[in-house]
DNA sequence: ATAGTTTTGCTAACAGTGTTAGGTAAAATA
DNA sequence: TATTTTACCTAACACTGTTAGCAAAACTAT
């Protein structure tokens, strides 16, 4: 009875190689150029075949912002655990944020900005962040250690949070000749922000 | 000789009436539903004739933002105006800014947000936002009042700003249940921001 | 091996998009 | 009144996402 899982299998590569091809045009093109006709010439398949994978073209979407998260969270991970104290973590993963936005444009532009996917699906998508959890460790740390512990940790985690972004998707739109100057804002606000913790 | 000032302010009178109309289908169906067509029936005048006033789409969504830069930048001043001390008048701006991102979602979305204009008109835009003048000012004030009179005040700008278009586009996607904490955010913000000057 | 059934993938279409070429009728000028 | 300019429209082109319906291939059962 192999046969089906021949066809499962060829299934699922199929269903690969679209998101594959959606991908490699997103990067090439931009995410405004992504269409299913290319995709489907990309693939050596008619369009149809397309619709047999995937619900429409936002669902190819929301499975690229997906890996996204993936391979955000795994860099944040990797970010936190070649870090020492609190402190450390935290501004190591800043850092890892930073880079990964940077080094993967077109997987941040999908994942946040872009108005395309509707609001449920960014619902569902922002429970795949496991950044909440990831920083909010050292976070309270810092305030237990510091001396106002009654600080709350999800205020000082939504402000990193909007910080972080805030200064990344400036960034994206445009002002390519201003990187130095938004290192040193990065620099300055992990300072800032941890150092108000402790205080 | 009036015929060709009446002509003149008819075509002024079109072209008013095509931003008008597609501002309205911006604000009632959401920026990705606005078509040509659709504008091209609300002022019941057929299709070409928008081109004789815009190059393109995108030149109609480009004086959106224009439109946009211009109210935003009116509540600033104006915001300004009415508050004192240079702690006052940061904070009286930092709510100006995020009451008119709330009261006009969908403005803010055409000047921010959304991938449609290319970099070249994104440049265009940033040059009109008087947002870095009139927060300047207060920065610089503050700055050389506090203990740290060498603080880069182009920075703390920067700092200040991506902080708050962060806060507000983390919270326009979606999460509508948690206004109350983004408030705080914003309050606690603005503390520390305005704190970590005067240190 | 043959008949029947499911799966697979295609062509072609629908309804929509931005944009423009080309023509007609009205208006202003001579 | 004849001519030129302006104003405007119809129709098309080249795209887009999406789907209905059909042909061929692959598998199953007799």
């Amino acid at each position: 009875m192999g046969i089906a899982e021949r066809k499962q299998r060829h299934k699922e590569e199929v269903r690969a190689s679209i998101l594959e091809a959606a991908w490699q045009l997103v990067v090439q093109e931009g995410w405004q150029a992504l269409s299913i006709r290319k995709i489907a010439e990309a693939i050596e398949y008619s369009v149809p075949v397309i619709y047999d994978h995937f619900a429409n073209k936002e669902a190819i979407l929301l499975e690229l912002t997906k890996q996204g998260f993936r391979k955000l969270n795994d860099g944040l991970i990797k970010a936190k655990e070649g870090a020492g104290s609190p402190e450390q973590q935290i501004e190591a993963m800043a850092y890892a944020y930073w880079k990964f936005a940077f080094e993967n444009k077109a997987y941040y532009q999908v994942m946040y900005g872009l108005g395309i996917p509707s609001c449920e699906t960014v619902n569902q998508i922002s429970e795949l962040s496991t950044f909440s959890e990831l920083i909010l460790e050292p976070i309270k740390e810092l305030i237990a250690a510091g001396k106002s512990p009654k600080t709350d940790p999800f205020l000082k985690l939504h402000t990193f949070w909007s910080m972080l972004h805030g200064l990344i998707s400036i960034n994206m739109m445009g002002n390519e000749d201003k990187e130095e100057l938004n290192q040193l804002v990065l620099q300055d606000f992990i300072k800032s922000f941890v150092s108000g913790m402790k205080a």
